[in-house]
DNA sequence: TCCTTAGTTCAAAAGTTATTGAACAATTGG
DNA sequence: CCAATTGTTCAATAACTTTTGAACTAAGGA
């Protein structure tokens, strides 16, 4: 059940530029940057859209390789492509992340949320 | 007659990536940055685009804060905002710009011209 | 002054991306 | 099996972005 991912040469700079332009998924790339090695579930992001607009943009950020999503039961765990975005693109995703960081005007993953850790 | 640019604190991290985003842009920046310290003309990317569409993108990149653009006589002096940009988001345009160089897929300043050394 | 060069503006058309809601599928727990 | 949970797909619409051509401005040279 492995949804379609480029790999790792398939990824393109404009198009990973362009996958990170957008706000709501910058606030994802930022979350899962900041808990990186935990695999996270869509319900996650639900205070950055609506269930099927997060569908579509969780799948703009595999489809252009940001991220990997393995379906495991009804979940999707969503975790980073850090390896291949460093060895393709060496400096980009740290540099981007250092700056989404400091964003206050980006949407925040987490704040109306019960936040629980599991 | 300065045309409209942002502070280096209005540059908007989202804004910059979608920016760049955008091949003919990003072709564009690559080419100044090859030869950053010149500032270059319009004419100079016409081979990327057509005269009004040029305008439009260019544009965009200085809305951006990606680039500043000088009126000379009936010319645009245009150039990278290096420095707002690293202090802004260090390391950001440096990765962008090393990946890009290595990308065969974006279209070439350059090419069809006859490439003349003013 | 007239012509050329360099680039902008405007409005329309074309294309693309984002958002929505309703309906669907698949897994899991009772 | 039934219901709930988790997420997808589809079609429609809304909202933007890109591209175009024609008309324009502003400066500079003959």
């Amino acid at each position: 059940m492995t949804l379609p991912h480029p790999t790792a040469d398939q990824i393109s700079l404009p198009i990973v530029l362009a996958v990170l332009g957008d706000p709501t998924r910058l606030a994802i790339v930022r979350y899962l940057a900041s808990k990186e090695g935990v695999p996270l579930n869509c319900s996650k992001f639900l205070d950055l859209a609506s269930k099927t607009n997060l569908s579509y943009h969780l799948a703009k950020l595999r489809e252009a390789g940001v991220t990997r999503t393995e379906a495991v039961g009804t979940s999707r765990l969503i975790t980073l492509r850090r390896d291949d975005l460093d060895r393709r693109f060496p400096g980009l995703l740290d540099s981007v992340i250092a700056a989404a960081g400091e964003d206050k005007a980006l949407p925040m993953v987490g704040t109306a949320d019960t936040e629980i850790d599991a």
